[in-house]
DNA sequence: ACTTAAAGTACAATCGATTGCATTTTGTTT
DNA sequence: AAACAAAATGCAATCGATTGTACTTTAAGT
């Protein structure tokens, strides 16, 4: 009753054709007789016969699978990315693992590891906060298959980076707070390790020096930018007294800062106006709600699984890097409205 | 450059030592010489050697993989169960495949497909809206290995389900907005081919019947409660006029027609209460904020995973059914809090 | 030094599907 | 009916790792 796994061999034996028929008549190979395929597709589906990817992808060497990791899939917009990603693959008739890292370095070294020995044919992620270290991807990248970072940006040699303009968004962003009057502007940043950060940052700093306005280095408040970090951000602030805006890099901390900041009576925006970082649907809902940057989110799933698809299928090593950077857009809405 | 995958067959060259050895070393069998282990072990690292699951799990016929299929991974309440049931499976040594049907039946047959040819040990599965059908969950569990229910009850023969009490968790939000003085209860609920919308209802009209308050049929108001449905349903409520107080079937519907009812000047909860189901991070955020019921989603992964693993490790055929009904809690907010 | 048990290593079959090549069958042409 | 090309099927090796059994080396005991 258990175990009871059915072969092309149980077929073969049941129908007394040759294996190697059976194995092409469950592919369509021209090779076989309408008629031997229709009885062996019978038999099949009788037995309750489902192919044994295992053996078939080892013989082939090919999985069509592709791996993905991201730091956590129930974040909105890696879901949309997934989603996008996804929509592509089955287009191509490839399936898609999906892994998070929960943004601990540990984890995604074994997930690429387990990817691998998967022996997936490609694989698209975005590292986790932690991630310095680029062994792991530099192993798989050499005996596995090509690899397709998109969000985190990630230079290792020959892989193309699918990003938005993080520089630009945060200027804008910022440049957005000034024309709306703001003149000391606080600015909610993320792990320097992590490029993105960093782009961000620079963003708002391009902004002030374009309005010269002098940077205040207490005013830029590193974090993980998780919810109870705006909270701690938000008092901070309170704290410097002067601040008139926010501009933070992710929508989790600036929606916590906001919540905090309405318990304590401070108005939003007459007080401090606030602009977050990555439209989470939670934006929309908030009161007031929050300005904030969309990110093509599909799209860049799309794109991505695209351009791995392609590397995967021209085994042709070209492997050249074909990096895009698409384009966001500020999203203005009540908590920077005045 | 490329397709360079490094095999025990390159190692036991290298090292002139039979591949069997080298296979047993890095299982780290107690049969290999620990200086042999050592030698084969620096070897492996100089080539990038990786393990071919494939050939591996071939040869076992076992994966140490456990596949998952829910609806949609970016609900909040799918992510939480996801991440205990990843917890517990790492902690076993197991890797986690995870999939959605995104409430597609053709795809969910599909999935269930792909994960049979890939041979996982078992399934978590929270079957899709559209599933009536069990074939394709019949033809793995004959096949394939154990399945394990979560969250939308399947009475597949010997198989596990883990749940909450669907019934008693809409009772009590039902009987909530009557103590709150509420006479004319809408229900929003979902697609009655699913078991848990029933059940869901069918709480809500023994809370009614209790009360003795008589039932309307115009009041129960079916959808695939997405967040259009839930405006949609909003309006509905509306003309009746006479409604003071909805119990939605899920967070998704109560939420966007809170923000519709707001839109045209109804008071919540003074003239209709809401309460909502499954505590998304959206509901705390919302003003009012949304009562709603929060389900143990975390706990529920851990428990169907445990209870999964357990299965695939006693191969012994006893597959006892061991169903499990968690408790969830009403979580009392402003939506209905006079 | 010699026997013998224990430890370490090698041989070869196996998992299930694929595929180049060989062989048989079918069908067409004369 | 013979001849031959084309179509259909069969044979056997292969993918990479595992594992029961057989063999060789080491070490211990006397």
């Amino acid at each position: 009753m258990k175990n009871n796994k059915v072969t092309i061999h149980d077929i073969s034996k049941a129908l007394n054709i040759d294996s190697s028929t059976v194995s092409r008549a469950l592919n369509n190979s021209p090779r076989v007789s309408k008629k031997t395929k229709e009885k062996i597709a019978n038999k099949a589906n009788e037995l309750g016969y489902q192919r044994n990817s295992l053996a078939s992808n080892l013989r082939t060497n090919r999985t069509n699978t592709i791996g993905v990791i991201v730091p956590r899939i129930s974040r909105h917009f890696f879901a949309r990315v997934i989603a996008g990603i996804e929509q592509t693959a089955y287009e191509a008739g490839f399936n898609v693992m999906i892994c998070q890292s929960l943004e601990s370095f540990d984890r995604e070294k074994k997930l690429m590891g387990a990817l691998h020995s998967n022996r997936v044919d490609g694989i698209l992620i975005s590292i986790s906060m932690q991630t310095t270290n680029y062994d792991h991807l530099q192993a798989y990248k050499n005996h596995g298959g090509p690899i397709v970072f998109f969000d985190r940006p990630c230079d290792l040699p020959n892989c193309s980076n699918i990003n938005i303009d993080d520089f630009q968004a945060s200027f804008d962003a910022t440049q957005h707070l000034i024309s709306k009057g703001c003149k000391n502007i606080a600015h909610f940043s993320g792990p320097q390790e992590v490029e993105l950060y960093r782009n961000r940052k620079k963003g708002y700093l391009a902004a002030l020096k374009k309005n010269n306005i002098e940077v205040n280095n207490d005013h830029i408040i590193e974090s993980r930018l998780t919810e109870n970090d705006g909270v701690a951000s938000a008092k901070i602030i309170k704290e410097l007294k002067i601040i008139d805006g926010i501009y933070a890099a992710n929508d989790t901390s600036a929606i916590s800062a906001i919540q905090y900041m309405k318990s304590i009576n401070i108005k939003i925006p007459q007080d401090i106006a606030v602009v977050g970082f990555n439209n989470d649907p939670i934006s929309a809902v908030i009161e007031p709600s929050l300005t904030t940057i969309d990110q093509p989110d599909f799209e860049m799933g799309k794109i991505a699984s695209t351009l791995l698809l392609d590397q995967i299928k021209n085994k042709t090593d070209h492997s050249e890097k074909q990096s895009r950077i698409l384009t966001s857009q500020l999203i203005v809405r009540n908590s920077s409205n005045t």
